[in-house]
DNA sequence: AAGTGTTCAACGGGTTCA
DNA sequence: TGAACCCGTTGAACACTT
């Protein structure tokens, strides 16, 4: 099935060109529609997720539960880069285009919602908080802004982020990851995140809150244990600690970025050679 | 030999049984000792008696504050995980994802049709350690919460980190199937089981516990040489050790994943012609 | 020292095939 | 049914520039 389908198109591809510029169109409209759709907000949740209740399902033939999986749905947004990988291994996908317009091309794309703006606000705003409860539970909520946390230890505090007013630059003092309270070494992408946290956003930010669907309530209150299980809620309360997507390189930056590590690779081999003046 | 045995049930409940004829010698060995039908188990017999129910520990929720289940992740746009393989998800499904991605192309043609629809998929998620124990007994606590979590604790101490050390790994110690004793690799569905009840739980989940019938008394003691025998207590055992439905991706998710795995195929395929860039 | 990106092995989802 | 295998995701380490 699917195979057919693609394999046309490689051909049609084949031949020319480029990808961009079809894609760039076919992007653009996806983009739009989804956003609009979507939208949205958090879904809600089903049943149980939390927790669950174990022991036997079904009682009756329960047929299906099917269906309820938390999940469902899904929306892209889409999403511009990734990027490709290098030497070994194969893997990833990679964009095509990419290249493309660094910044326009992100705001479009990433949530057609907020553009460029400071992440936060919006939509994320409302997941924060949680209720922690279940989450399913709940409480959707929404407003209620008690941000708290909970989770004592963790919490930091997102919404003032006290750092930067407290004081000086970087507070420094919080070693503790914004996101999901694991250790942090520092700032990742302008806020406070231990590593796993840092990947993440560099993965996933440009893609957008939206792209993602939370199986729970929309509400997940994030901790170590939990972050990889809701990307949406992860990614939403990354915006919300500050982190911004800009900081991430694009894929022209990174290219740079390689070919410079590469000159100043060659150089030193070079030197060490005595093959060029040492400096 | 039992292979040919398998098969037959395949008949699922249906009538009374059938089940094989080889079977049927154990089956009146069985019958003798016990005396009535109902009390019986499968073939091989093992040890254990009856079931002790219990999970894992961590089936719920953890002291406090969320404890949510992971369980599910998101679903992204295209999710996370997995996938067809996943995992890791996996991912714990990203490169993701391709969403958004380049290939449009791909999914113009491909799905166009449903643009945008929540695939999902899944995602990982790992609970810490529990394992050992083996089942049955005891401890039944069950909320633990997610060991993982444990978070409570954790958040106290952050160098716990829970089990793993490393980081994600696992609890290590050696794993053993918490629904026939076999060796485990490591999480399936959410609670520590071998390959074989890992892919019985697959295609048995859905169908829930109430669509089989045991053939002996509805209390069989599963273990690796009988566990192919009964179905529902295999089942039921697979829920009691916190197996989740939930965790299985249903038919659009795994429809998601199929075709982002041929995308970012199609792509490699591209690359290696030289076709598209390589990032 | 900071803060980006890169690498790589583990994880855990599905798929194949005998 | 189940062993073997495929592969996306995650996160700890690590490489580099500034
Ligand atoms: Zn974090
Ligand atoms: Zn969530
Ligand atoms: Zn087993
Ligand atoms: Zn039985």
């Amino acid at each position: 099935n699917t195979l057919t389908i693609m394999q046309q198109q490689q051909s049609q591809q084949g031949s020319g060109n480029d990808y961009d510029p079809l894609f760039s169109i076919d992007l653009l409209n996806v983009e739009l529609l989804e956003g609009t759709e979507q939208q949205q907000q958090p879904p809600l949740l089903p049943q149980q997720q939390q927790q669950p209740p174990h022991h036997y399902p079904d009682s009756s033939d329960s047929s299906f539960a099917v269906s309820l999986s938390p999940l469902s749905s899904c929306s892209s947004g889409f999403s511009p880069h990734s990027f490709g990988h290098h030497q070994q291994q194969q893997q990833q996908p990679m964009p095509l285009f990419l290249e493309e317009q660094g910044p326009d091309f992100l705001q479009l794309n990433a949530d057609s919602t907020s553009p460029h703006q400071p992440p936060f606000l919006q939509q994320q705003q409302q997941r924060q908080q949680q209720t922690q409860a279940q989450a399913c539970s709940g409480a959707f909520k929404t407003e209620p802004s008690v941000p708290d946390d909970v989770v004592g230890a963790a919490a930091a505090a997102p919404a003032v982020q006290p750092g930067k007013a407290g004081g000086q630059r970087h507070p420094r003092d919080d070693k503790i990851c914004g996101v999901c309270g694991d250790k942090a070494l520092g700032f990742n992408f302008d806020a406070v995140s231990c590593e796993s946290c840092k990947a993440f956003f560099r993965r996933n930010a440009v893609k957008g809150v939206e792209a993602f669907k939370c199986p729970y309530s929309g509400a997940c209150s994030i901790d170590v244990s939990n972050r990889r299980f809701c990307k949406r809620c992860r990614l939403a309360k990354c915006f919300d600690i500050g982190m911004k997507r800009e900081y991430i390189l694009t894929e022209e930056e990174k290219l740079e970025k390689r070919k410079k590590i590469d000159q100043n690779k060659l150089i030193r081999t070079l030197e060490s050679l005595q093959l060029l003046p040492r400096t």
